[in-house]
DNA sequence: TGTACATCAGTGAACGCGCGTTCACTGATGTAC
DNA sequence: TGTACATCAGTGAACGCGCGTTCACTGATGTAC
């Protein structure tokens, strides 16, 4: 006995997983077909039905996993923030480049199906983002010299910087790996991170 | 006579561009089906041929009429830039909510199709989008004080722009007209056109 | 340790359905004379 | 103005195909004793 039945159970269902990732690669989930998935993998296509209800449900399996690793990025950007304040923008682009790189399936996912995906997906997708926002919010609120700032801002702070990493992610996804392409999403994010700290700076003085 | 074969085909044509723009409205192109949009205009599916060469045809059409609203809205923004840059955030704000409800059906679509799209409509949407930053980094170059900036930063300026308008207009689209939701993305917006005018004023102090 | 039974991941045949595309057609509109 | 012919948007039957889902099954793994 090499294997247990729950060890090769789990070994199937990461490979419907990693199956459904690749072939919904250049569309979306939506044009996703059962019998594909179930090709790929090599099982016969009602085998499926042991390890998931509906391709809908393995979507939102796959939710949970980008998501994961949408936040993972950000605990890795908060650390690296931490460790050298003085290259946080330099610091901070280079953690989100490598991060799409490794793990450009994930960050491709969400991209595709934040809009055009099944509607349980799409709102899993806000719901999942918007955690991600007030997780950083209550971070900011813990950073010196930000006690000047309302919560509502902190917010909207908070809310503009996810959403140039998932903007940026995007643009990074469709890039190849060291492309000058690459390079010049890399020079804009770092442009636009820039602005948005002078801004933020001077932020309380007028308003 | 009340029509002419002509005008009778270009209102069948219409009719095709529009159901499949409501059809699309909650998936995406590539779960749409000739069938489907056959059958909302009320055509017997074969006809459909006589108009376009396939489904993705129909995509880049919707692409272009798409694209075309897109530049609209920025003629409109810069108009109302012109008009009074005492209000230049508010009214800028104000002209993308209001041409995002009167074009909910273009936005959406752009929205969705912009990463999850037919190979070909992705390609389009990106270049018409590339284009629409260039026209705009032609527009910003005649205006005053803009002199101390490099080409190159005013390109990565505009696509900061467009990209945030971009950004904007898919989270409007997702947003009842009038809700708090809407409110709040309006807020946010003019926000981070504030940060970013604040961050650009006071670019080449830093450079 | 050995046996008898239970579990359950994966099989394979079968179904009805909507799909894109072909083809020959119809009949109203348009044009040439 | 009237007639004879051309055009062409839309019709309707037919095709082969991949789809999701049902069902009864097999046989290796796991468990109780």
């Amino acid at each position: 006995m090499t294997e247990s039945r729950v060890e090769r159970k789990g070994r199937t269902r990461r490979a419907i997983l990693d199956a459904a990732l690749a072939l919904s690669d250049d569309t979306t989930l939506v044009a996703l077909s059962l019998r594909q998935v179930a090709k790929e993998v090599g099982i016969v296509p009602t085998a499926f039905y042991r390890h998931f209800p509906s391709i809908e449900d393995l979507g939102l399996a796959l939710v949970e996993e980008s998501l994961d690793t949408l936040r993972a990025l950000l605990r890795e950007l908060r650390r690296a923030a931490g460790e050298d304040a003085g290259t946080i923008i330099d610091g901070s682009v280079a953690v989100l480049v490598e991060q799409v790189r490794g793990h450009h399936a994930h960050f491709g996912f969400l991209a595709r199906e934040r809009f055009a995906g099944p509607a349980g997906v799409r709102a899993a997708i806000a719901r999942g983002i918007e955690l991600a926002e007030r997780e950083l919010a209550t971070d900011l609120a813990h950073l010196p010299g930000t006690d000047v700032w309302s919560e509502r801002d902190l917010q909207i702070l908070s809310a503009l910087i996810v959403g140039a990493m998932v903007t940026t992610a995007e643009r990074l996804v469709t890039a190849e790996p060291g492309s000058p392409e690459e390079h010049r999403i890399a020079e804009a994010a770092r442009t636009q991170l820039r602005m948005l700290l002078i801004g933020a700076q001077s932020w309380k003085s007028r308003d």
